[in-house]
DNA sequence: CTATGATTCAAACGAACGTATGAATCATAG
DNA sequence: CTATGATTCATACGTTCGTTTGAATCATAG
């Protein structure tokens, strides 16, 4: 049993294919793309992977393990530190959304390309992919969720689902970069590197996130959310 | 110049994109799958519209260009009856998001189909639609971030282009409304048809987004953004 | 060194893609 | 009714798609 540089050979076709889904997505980004970026045989995503879909999903479980592992160690170490009592909403919030932002900064991890792949295919159509992705995300997700009950008993759980909803959607848009409206145009290029614009987004995104999930409930209820 | 019944086939081609391009995304979609649903020849999206290309163009300038001279109207009554004093941010956030959201309850301007086809689209990877929208919603846009501007006199303008980023992620994903990741599964089905779903997302989004956009400025600085 | 299995390679497959063509059909103007 | 231009239609064009194939090449075990 050879092993031979094949490892070298799935990693640049991951690598070209992280690259590439990120910037012409799924449907747009074809097999001979990605083998000449990569530079190896048209072949070897079938040898390597056996189809589109599975390098696909591929591309994905290798970060994504490693974020799952990630935000539940964070999780646990703050229940731990909490000692039995229910974490602050602002632990919780950095728990899932920061720990996923500090990952753009860590280039082995896939850095921002990972980071706007990751927002852009959330809202992707692909019925496969979005499929794919639940089920990656599920346990995690649960266990959050379940965490924000704890932390904001007063708030009715099915609020608190929906706002989890909207701080998911803010973060993907912000992550997936696209700036499709053209919001900052003139104003303020902040141009710098991917790196840099991270470090400034991160505590932007955290404070209109929580401020969001506090914010007082909808139709008439004005009641305090939570002690935070 | 005689204009038989083009006029249905017109429309039953752009009805038909609109659903497709909304569920399966513009590379996914086909030409044959589009004058299938529509139950029209082949040719016809390229003797009508000339080409793919012109006719996702055309799917959203006949929305987009309502939508944009309503959110203008709806700023200009504003601020007639403010009279020359700057609106408060409430208002401003409902000329700009409440007003797209009510359109998804209008069957006439493409309900909910065309709201998820335009919060899928907006993180679309495709270059030359990500032009096409910016350049469709340029002019309000601007209008509208004036206005915010005017209204929050103490926040750092950078800071409020980036909560209206953060704004329109929140918006954009609700209304795309794949719920990926399988948020709502058992807690509150909240089935109903999507209408209905809609009625109640509105005035949570509203709240959502305002505490947002009213919370304390990261990085040290708590004043308060404005005396909403 | 030789044998073996893993990997790479050039080439081709059928299917589906967006688009173009020219004849048939339609509605209306004169 | 006839002529004219708009529209529809069946069909085909040339590309590109994801995938497959079988031989060539490589690395290692015995």
């Amino acid at each position: 049993m050879a092993e031979a540089r094949s490892g070298d050979t799935r990693e640049r076709i991951l690598d070209a294919a992280e690259r590439l889904f990120m910037a012409h997505g799924y449907e747009g980004t074809s097999m001979r793309q990605i083998t000449g970026e990569a530079q190896v045989n048209l072949a070897a995503v079938n040898y390597h992977f056996g189809s589109k879909e599975s390098l696909m999903q591929e591309v994905f479980r290798r970060r994504l393990d490693w974020l799952n592992e990630e935000r539940m160690r964070v999780l646990h170490a703050l229940q731990a530190q909490a000692g039995g009592k229910p974490l602050k909403p602002s632990q919780i919030v950095d728990g899932f959304f920061g720990t996923l932002l500090r990952m753009g900064g860590d280039e082995k991890r896939g850095g921002v390309t990972f980071l706007r792949l990751l927002g852009r295919t959330l809202t992707d159509p692909s019925e496969f992919i979005r499929a794919f992705l639940a089920h990656e995300y599920q346990e995690v997700m649960d266990r959050y969720k379940e965490e924000l009950f704890r932390a904001l008993p007063d708030v009715p759980k099915a609020e608190i689902v929906w706002r989890f909803h909207f701080m998911l959607g803010a973060t993907s848009y912000a992550i997936a970069g696209t700036d499709a409206l053209r919001l900052v145009t003139d104003w303020q290029i902040e141009a710098a590197d991917a790196t840099d614009r991270l470090d400034r987004l991160v505590p932007r995104l955290m404070s209109f996130l929580l401020g969001g999930l506090r914010a007082p409930l909808p139709q008439f209820q004005d009641a305090a959310v939570d002690g935070l």
